[in-house]
DNA sequence: CATATCACG
DNA sequence: ACGTACGTGATATGA
């Protein structure tokens, strides 16, 4: 048999300060009951005991705490955010049938030292999970220790027997109780033997096994006089220590140890607390809940829908769905191998299930729709010919508005994350799950709907997101037309290059090896050709393109690998990569994801076409293989500077403001206001330092950073950041204001209302908190970018249809826009492209867009 | 499956 | 005393 003891306090401890901050959409910290109990099921796999006892201090640990920045160190309990979350944990572990074990007088040490005793008398093994050390003086033949330990950033365990103990300290567990003593340790106020630190305490045992020896026998000792005075001036100390190190083994708890098993919880219970700590990943990981769909007791209050399949049964949709004018609820399943492509919808009562051939049925409907996803079904009915503008609302996209930080928007989710049931609905195996997910859309709209107007996103939900979805479902099915031999030749000049500069560098290091593995490539320079390594990788040496460019004045190999890097990216991620994915038509169909990002920007995948190189002419070539079809042109066009824009719009700086209505370089009036001249005096220097400042303030910038951004030393960076805020002081006011704000509201916002929560702002680890700083600055200004020509696609949009052209929008980059137009639409496309972008919104200062047109992409990119 | 690297704005 | 700029996605390696 086998007894998992665990150590409560010390691993909630551990999961506080090992998992990120999460909390609840109220600001309830869950973090740690978060990694507790990742970290509690973990051993459970691992070890499979037949009883876990879990011990908990009475007292909450008392340790130094130092106050938010920089005040006075104070003394303080655990953190608040700790603190808070000891009692849902405790309740949380009861309702899943753990036993906590507490006793009066007696820390959650003595209790485990207890437990082990009575294991080993009954010939139980026992295994102690804990993330302190101390309890290592339990160890025997029967009883190990899990010591929770963070390896390499990653939350692993140590496990202590005998042998790994003597491995690691060279004595018996029982003696470490000895070391101790001489040693002291201040956190557990144990004073020790002054002078004498661990090596010496345990060199000491290592010889004499214990105090009580060395005491009766100080005299006779072969050790050196100064420590022979120490330990004589540390006697009573060293005795007094002896007993407090020792754990106790005899706390009056309940020593059944059957009683420990795991028994008597109600999943659906502890299911219904988690999901009320939003802790829905959880829920699933444990298996807590058999499907989506509830029990019994509740199945009587809503009523049961009924589904009918289209597939099979003959039944008019206008019939169905025509005879009122409710609201339909659809979601949209692609085609698989088990189901046809087909939608689902929901008039509230009942969930239909529809083949493609009673899309134009449908389509002719003038109910409003509630599509789960909105693109994926404006995609479905473009690819089928309909045009069709009548979706009201998007289940994901309010979702995403609401959170944009969530990961999983799936229909099983939202229902715990906004407490809705999931409908009951009857339906065969193997569409059960679509069937019911559909019909719970009702419900979901009703609560979301709710959300986003009293979030006051109701403009982002219905002008912009909702808007945006149809303009990028058309822009996926339109696609980018590539030069597919163009890239095949490209590709093979490329590979043979990568092979030449792969003999060279072979030939240079002295033989063949993997240049591809950083793990070969660090052996091959630091320790084979022994060029300065700076250690700065979790695995191993670092050898990314910073490092290597400070090493290349040491030998030539350097430049080649920087080339063969360059080269290799340039072959397997864009010429193999996009060879991989041309459609049928010759075009390329990248995905647009519009709930991916946390500030607002959308994603490209599969592939991405918004990390096309550009940045030096070997890449930007590729660019020549994106071209217009047959007598079109590509008309693109840019937003000049529109981060900074917003920013002087934000902040109303007034110095940024006017430079920017006087149409000035930005970079070279800001130069002019860092280094306190006249704008002819600046140099290409002193911009492009200027720039790289511009940059950073952007990102929430540091001087270390800047500094070695832009090659000079740290204090300088401090300078120009000094320089910069104090001549952009509303800037400065908007930096500081913005992060005082968020910390008050747990979240920022761009101008639209679009938010992002912030709980990093409220952690006691000042590096996450800097982080949530940084972003609480930036995500303003990058979401209303993002929003800003999220605008500006629609109305472009709008206006190539309206005024019946050809042209179609294509591809978005953040902060550009693709339009292939026909020869003869081009001049017209270009003035609406600038039109469009540049009074998309008004700022307090102009929105510039510059156009360009050419035949391929490398062309229209002025 | 995580890590390192590098492409873009 | 700490670690060091925001937001993404694709690829190759290696545990």
């Amino acid at each position: 048999m086998k007894l998992l003891a665990v150590d409560g306090n010390s691993i909630l401890n551990r999961a506080f300060y090992g998992v990120r901050p999460l909390t609840t959409k109220d600001g309830r910290f869950t973090n740690a009951i978060y990694g507790f109990l990742t970290m509690l099921n973990k051993i459970k796999n691992d070890t499979a005991p037949d009883c876990v006892a879990i011990a908990f201090d009475l007292k909450a640990p008392t340790f130094r705490h130092k106050a938010y920045s920089g005040y006075k160190a104070q003394r303080k309990g655990m953190p608040q955010e700790l603190a808070s979350q000891l009692q849902p944990l405790k309740d949380l572990l009861t309702l899943l049938g753990y036993k906590l074990v507490t006793c009066e007088g007696y820390e959650a040490d003595d209790i485990l030292g207890t437990l082990s005793a009575e294991c080993e008398k009954e010939g139980w093994e026992c295994i102690i999970a804990t993330g302190d050390r101390d309890s290592l003086q339990l160890v025997s033949d029967l009883t190990t220790v899990r010591l929770a330990a963070t390896k390499q950033g990653t939350a692993t365990a140590i496990i202590y027997d005998k042998e790994k103990i003597m491995e690691d300290y060279g004595v018996s567990p029982r003696e470490l109780i000895e070391i101790k003593a001489i040693q002291g340790d201040t956190s557990d106020n144990i004073p020790g033997v002054a002078g004498i630190g661990p090596k010496g305490a345990g060199d000491l045992i290592k010889k004499y096994k214990t105090v009580e020896y060395i005491y009766e026998h100080l005299d006779e000792l072969d050790i050196k006089d100064g420590v022979r005075k120490k330990l004589e001036a540390g006697k009573d100390n060293a005795i007094l220590s002896r007993m407090l190190g020792e754990i106790n083994r005899e706390a009056p708890i309940d020593k059944n140890l059957a009683d420990y098993s795991v028994s008597g919880g109600d999943d659906e219970k502890a299911a219904d607390f988690m999901a009320d700590l939003e802790l829905f990943s959880l829920i699933e990981k444990m298996g807590l809940r058999n499907s989506g769909v509830k029990k019994e007791e509740k199945k009587k209050e809503k009523e049961k829908l009924t589904f009918s399949d289209c597939l099979s049964e003959d039944i008019d949709v206008k019939n169905v769905f025509g005879k009122d004018e409710k609201d339909i609820f659809i979601t949209y399943i692609k085609e698989s191998k088990t189901s046809p492509e087909c939608i689902y919808a929901c008039n509230g009562k009942e969930v239909y299930r529809l083949s493609v051939e009673k899309l134009s049925d449908f389509s002719q409907l003038e109910n409003k729709i509630v599509a789960y996803s909105s693109k994926e079904i404006y995609s479905f009915l473009d690819k089928n010919g309909i045009d069709k503008n009548n979706i009201i609302f998007d289940i994901t996209l309010a979702a995403y508005l609401l959170n944009p930080s969530s990961t999983d928007y799936s229909v099983i989710r939202l229902c715990e994350e906004y407490k809705v049931e999931p409908a009951q609905v009857d339906a065969e195996e193997g569409v059960l799950q679509f069937v019911c997910e559909n019909g719970t859309l009702p419900d979901l709209y009703e609560k979301l709907k709710y959300e986003i107007s009293d979030k006051n996103q109701e403009k982002l939900m219905y002008e912009i997101e909702l808007p945006l979805s149809r303009v990028l479902a058309k822009m996926e099915n339109v696609g980018f037309a590539v030069d597919k031999e163009g890239i095949e030749n490209y590709g093979r000049v490329i590979n043979e290059e990568v092979l030449s500069i792969q003999n060279q560098i072979y030939e240079e290091v002295g033989y063949e090896f993997n240049i591809n593995s950083p793990k070969q490539l660090g052996v091959a320079l630091f320790e084979k050709l022994g060029l300065p390594a700076k250690k700065k990788t979790k695995s191993g040496y670092s050898t990314n393109a910073d490092v290597l460019e400070d090493l290349r004045k040491y030998h030539p190999v350097i430049d080649m690998i920087l080339k063969y890097r360059t080269l290799a990216k340039l072959k397997s991620t864009y010429c193999d990569g996009l060879l991989k994915v041309i459609g049928d038509d010759g075009r390329i169909h990248t995905n647009f994801n519009q709930t991916e990002t946390r500030t607002g920007r959308i994603s490209s995948t599969e592939p991405n076409l918004q990390n096309i190189p550009v940045r030096t002419e070997i890449g930007r070539e590729l660019r020549r293989f994106f071209c217009a079809k047959e007598g079109c042109v590509l008309v693109d066009a840019d937003y000049s500077q529109i981060e900074l824009r917003v920013l002087a719009d934000i902040s109303k700086d007034e110095n940024m403001m006017q430079a920017f209505k006087d149409n000035e370089d930005i970079h070279t009036a800001t130069a002019s206001q860092v280094f306190n001249m006249p704008r002819d005096f600046v140099t290409p220097i002193m911009r492009s330092r200027a720039k790289a400042v511009n940059f950073g303030i952007v990102y929430g910038i540091g001087a270390f950073s800047l500094s070695k951004d832009i090659g000079v030393t740290t204090k300088e960076a401090s300078n120009y950041i000094k320089a910069y805020l104090s001549h952009y002081s509303g800037i400065d006011k908007y930096m500081h204001d913005v992060t005082e704000k968020a910390k008050e509201d747990g979240y920022v916002e761009t101008v639209f209302g679009r938010r992002r929560y912030l709980p990093e702002l409220k952690t006691g680890n000042h590096i996450t908190r800097a982080f949530g700083e940084r972003v609480a600055r930036n995500m303003p200004i990058q979401g209303t970018a993002a929003d800003i020509i999220k605008i500006a696609m629609i109305k472009v949009d709008n206006r190539l249809q309206d005024e019946g052209l050809k042209a179609k929008l294509i591809l978005q980059v953040h902060d550009e826009l693709i339009v292939e137009a026909p020869e003869e639409e081009k001049e017209k496309v270009s003035a609406i492209l600038k039109e469009e972008m540049e009074n998309a919104v008004s700022l307090s200062v102009p929105l510039i867009a510059d156009a360009a047109m050419g035949k391929t992409w490398y062309d229209a990119k002025g």
